[in-house]
DNA sequence: CGTACTTTTGAATCGCATCAAATCTGGTGG
DNA sequence: CCACCAGATTTGATGCGATTCAAAAGTACG
């Protein structure tokens, strides 16, 4: 986990990471940029929470272990926080990893909720940023309680997508396991879809045919 | 939906909501008391977002009905605010109802706005409520990610619980919807895990033995 | 060019959903 | 108090779909 000392071209930030124009000016100065290359571990659970995780580019998720070894991917962001729920946590509940190399910007915790009491507006758009998280993960349970593969690839489609499509960003083993599903039965629904001619797939691309 | 218009018994209602302590001053007088019967439904999808409510004893539930009309249990307030991230939405994205008969109280979203901009304090405890809300359905979807009923009990027990043990507060029915199961799956499953001597089931009370 | 990983297909098995039906339960009204 | 009803609980039988284990083909990367 690379730390670099740039001085931070803001505005370009902000431009490319919307989520970064929340930040008032008095916390930016206190940014650390980092950048982490592939499946390199953020913090794991039970560590102490120090920072708040901006994510510029590339992917951070967060993960947890089950019994079996299974990985459940709880959170997955290219662009935005992560593991915002932590921030009145004393520990983090699970782990995080960069997916891919990935750069983030890095504010103390302490500072952070300093900002947040002075701050109203800030301090509004932290809660709004909080609910999207629920109302995304209410979503999420959603899909997950339909009992078929192909219902919640068709969940996904018109949740996550506009117009009937979407594109799938991340690799298909990996969205298996968001889907709660083996790559295999994902990969087996996708097909039977195909032949049924309710699923167009080009590459990344879905769009569901009615 | 019979509204009650009695002085609320603030201190009294504290101690057994304490959710209703993040209340201000100002606010709290604006508080309408709502009683509701069993299964009646308090707001709907597309309804626009008029009131905050807080649960004071019964239950109120977040349905969304899918496709194939199954019910998916979105949220279950016991007590507590309920549909907290609805707070920045002009309208509802799942339905509401009453799952027994239910007392609520309700807050003017507008009103309840302006308290959040002026008191720090409450803006606080807001995004406590919001972050913990935002844990609880990381639970649920890492729950509903396991594949196996009995899988999905366990982790129910050990995060819902303590000391390996818990108390069902609904019907196996409903919680069998909140396992994203069958009722008959989850019947089958308590059943075997009984044989198997992994769980001893004494009313509503479940205690796993290792 | 070799290695690690993803993608894809195959076959066997297991567990869940579903349909059916019987029993039990709490609450209502005669 | 009892008959009755709606809903929850429980058990049975069946079929489908997901998991799992296995293995081949494709792909990215050093």
């Amino acid at each position: 986990m690379k730390k670099v000392n740039d001085t931070l071209d803001w505005p370009a930030l902000i431009a490319a990471q919307p989520a970064a124009g929340l930040i008032p000016e008095p916390l930016r100065e206190m940014a650390k940029r980092v950048d982490a290359e592939a499946s390199e571990t953020l913090f794991r659970v039970g560590d102490p929470v120090l920072h708040v995780y901006l994510v510029i580019s590339g992917e951070a998720r967060l993960t947890r272990l089950g019994r079996n070894g299974r990985e459940v991917i709880l959170q997955r962001s290219r662009g935005g926080f992560i593991a915002e729920a932590s921030l009145d946590s004393r520990t983090y509940h699970c782990d995080a990893i960069a997916a891919e190399p990935t750069t983030l910007l890095l504010f103390p915790t302490a500072a952070f909720r300093v900002a947040l009491g002075a701050e109203p507006s800030f301090c509004k758009a932290w809660q709004s940023q909080l609910a999207r998280e629920v109302r995304k993960l209410r979503a999420q349970c959603e899909r997950l309680s339909l009992p078929s593969a192909a219902d919640r690839i068709n969940h996904y489609i018109e949740s996550e997508g506009t117009d009937g499509a979407v594109t799938i960003n991340q690799s298909r083993k990996s969205w298996a396991a968001e889907l709660g599903l083996s790559h295999e039965a994902l990969y087996r629904a996708l097909r039977r879809m195909q032949d049924e001619g309710v699923l167009e797939v080009d590459g990344n691309r879905l769009i569901s045919k009615p």
